[in-house]
DNA sequence: CTGACGTATTGATAACTATCGATATGTTTG
DNA sequence: CAAACATATCGATAGTTATCAATACGTCAG
């Protein structure tokens, strides 16, 4: 439950993760229907593999329907990381917010 | 001047780092005063590359004094790179903030 | 100018990780 | 139960990176 910085940073601190995320962002998708929307750039397996990256970091929600897991960005999670980020690494901004 | 999440992300996604980082917010220590209180973690070179790494990401400010490099950490740089990643993977968190 | 000091760079190595092909697991359909 | 489909896992490999020892570079004191 308690955030940890370097895990977040390490889940977000790749390109082909970074697409992945803003594919998620506001949308539920399969796992293929994010395959094919990457553009071949890499297959299924390296995506199971990268959404299991941001699961374990609580970044993405996901739910299973039928033979299908869909997947979505967890923005709650990902706004109280970049809060704690804030908080711990930038505590004069954090004070004065206007 | 514009923000790389992705380089963002990559600079901070280190324990070494994250611990140079906290020593470093709301602190001017020079490469040797940062090597002594992380206390033999790491030694003076490893400490040099990381700073280059936090450098690369505008994260921290450098001040030459003398022989000495003073570092410290770039908060303001902190907060606009969280506001970035907020913007682009928490949307709907980012427009009602109360 | 020379030696001492503080920091950066280089080269080597080990640990980590992104990627893929192959395969296993789980689910639905017939 | 068997075949098809969707996703996860495994094993191997290549690329990246954190770390160190050694050394180079820049600056100050004498």
């Amino acid at each position: 439950m308690s955030i940890d910085p370097v895990l977040f940073a390490k889940a977000i601190a790749d390109d082909t993760r970074q697409d992945i995320m803003r594919h998620l962002c506001c949308n539920w998708l399969s796992v293929n229907e994010l395959v094919e929307r990457l553009g071949g750039k890499v297959n299924q397996p390296t995506v199971s593999h990268h959404l299991k990256k941001l699961e374990e970091a609580s970044l993405v929600l996901v739910r299973q329907e039928g033979r299908q897991r869909f997947y979505t960005l967890n923005q709650q999670q990902m706004t109280a990381c970049c809060g704690v980020l804030v908080q711990s690494f930038a505590p004069d901004f954090a004070a004065d917010q206007e």
